[in-house]
DNA sequence: TTTCATTTGTTCGTATGTATT
DNA sequence: CAATACATACGAACAAATGAA
């Protein structure tokens, strides 16, 4: 079996870790501008074949990280970083 | 139906705050002695008749209010203070 | 060494509540 | 009112680590 779409080779580590870095990537590389919105967590889970509490895990540690913040009934949000 | 079993009347507050306050309180009572192993996450689920999640959820909260520590596969206890 | 039970860790699915737009 | 989005909560299943038999 393959496991998630996100890591059908089931790879190293763990999906939410995965993620995490994956989101940490297109925000470093700029994919997702500073101050700007995330998609919502049930597209990200949608689009990447996983649960929504493994994309709620993920951006909990980009939260942990500083690297988004989240807002109550309006989304996550790329840290705006100078 | 009135809400879990832990809390039927629905009284103000999450499920899981009220649990971590419960358990709290019985550390703080003395009734888990200091450096002693907690009952397992799913044995605590099926006492107070709550989901796993939910359980799980109050213990986070347990850890990081510093009162008990979790290791992996033997189980969550209760911080000893002096 | 292998097997087994126990316990935590992770992931999925689904539903409901609440707030914002 | 409807759509969007986060928060909470339920259930179920499998993985991983530990320790004992």
């Amino acid at each position: 079996m393959s496991g998630p779409k996100f890591n059908p080779d089931n790879k190293p580590g763990y999906t939410y870790e995965l993620l995490a870095d994956h989101f940490a990537g297109l925000i470093e590389s700029g994919e997702w501008e500073a101050n700007s919105r995330l998609p919502g967590e049930r597209a990200l889970a949608e689009e990447y074949g996983v649960a929504l509490g493994t994309v709620r895990h993920a951006t909990d540690i980009l939260r942990e990280r500083g690297l988004v913040i989240t807002l109550k009934s309006k989304g996550t949000f790329v840290t705006k970083r100078n």
